[in-house]
DNA sequence: GGGGTAATGACAACGGTGCG
DNA sequence: CGCACCGTTGTCATTACCCC
């Protein structure tokens, strides 16, 4: 499953929308979460004509500040429990019918109404008995190592973020690639850059999920970057995995003098990479082997039962 | 209590956004 | 394009806190 957060800055002009759909089309997610969409749940409505992404929750805007949105792909089996202003909260039942709690979330603004938003959070989370993740734009950094130029994050606010994830049970996925998800698009002396896209999830999420990834999305319509989780990111392909499907060199071949002039003739073909390499020597040795050894089982039940 | 530092709140300037 | 609106930034004055 892929869950896609996008705080969009407003969605009302075409190349924003253009910029959308890039972002769907290249990044394939299940889910995406946008904030700041900035319109009412009717003007989405045409968003979501241009994108042919109909299901989903729409949070209205207050004037042109806020509004949320979450949308799944068909086929998703989603169920929407709860949103306000700052959050959407769902449930997604997945292939192998687990469910897991998907959030999207996005925290105030403002400094001073933060703490409105954790308090949000935390109610999601107490009702929470699955698995979990959050995902959004909190608004707030962990550590100074999450800021780049200006001035330095008051403490209090970094401490009250570390205190609702410990509450929480809540742990940081650190992105495979990127790290700061805004920026203000200043000159060099003032420009700043900030971690204030992430993905939160609970412990037993790492657990289950081992090949779990994210990484930042650059954009260019926004100031802020898409983010995205894939809860198999890190899996190896279907192939490689499917013992029907895999490749494994038999160690008799290699007295084999036709299988050694197939790997030399594949492996010095043009081309540097590795990878390609020894995809190149599956490809030609497979054939090979499945017609000289592939019913060997069967001759050998043949000869016993003879 | 004194002296220094960190945090807070109010404020204006600025730039981005949607819309007509 | 101008207008209304919103979020961000740095400044400044005030307050809270800490160590001695």
């Amino acid at each position: 499953m892929k869950f896609m957060c996008w705080n969009c800055r407003g969605l009302g002009n075409l190349a924003k929308i253009r910029e959308l759909k890039q972002l769907l089309v290249a990044n394939n997610p299940d889910l995406i979460f946008l904030s700041e969409t900035k319109m009412s749940a009717n003007e989405f409505q045409r968003v979501q004509n241009k994108c042919r992404w109909q299901n989903g929750l729409t949070v209205n805007s207050e004037g042109r500040s806020g509004g949320l949105a979450l949308m799944w792909r068909d086929g998703m089996n989603v169920s929407i429990q709860n949103y306000s202003k700052h959050h959407i909260d769902s449930m997604v039942k997945l292939d192998n019918n687990k469910t897991i709690r998907v959030t999207g979330f996005y925290g105030h603004a403002n400094p001073n109404h933060r703490s409105s938003s954790w308090d949000i959070l935390r109610r999601v989370g107490e009702s929470v008995r699955e698995e979990w993740v959050v995902g959004g734009d909190f608004n707030a950094i962990l550590n100074d190592a999450e800021k780049e130029g200006g001035r330095k994050r008051v403490r209090g606010q970094m401490n009250e973020f570390k205190d609702v994830m410990d509450d929480m049970a809540l742990v940081d996925i650190k992105p495979d690639s990127g790290w700061f998800t805004w920026v203000n698009n200043r000159d060099k002396g003032s420009l700043i850059k900030e971690r204030l896209d992430r993905f939160l999830t609970s412990v037993s999420v790492v657990e289950s999920f081992p090949f779990i990834a994210t990484k930042v999305v650059r954009q260019t319509q926004s100031d802020h970057d898409a983010i995205i989780l894939d809860l198999w990111g890190r899996k190896l392909k279907a192939y490689l995995i499917d013992n029907r499907l895999s490749f494994k060199f038999d160690v008799c071949w290699s007295g084999d003098e036709k299988a050694k002039n197939i790997v030399g003739r594949a492996w010095n073909m043009e081309g540097t990479d590795y990878g390609d390499k020894i995809e190149r020597v599956r490809v030609a040795l497979g054939p090979w082997q499945d017609k000289k050894y592939g019913k060997i089982k069967n001759e050998i039940r043949k000869l016993e039962t003879d």
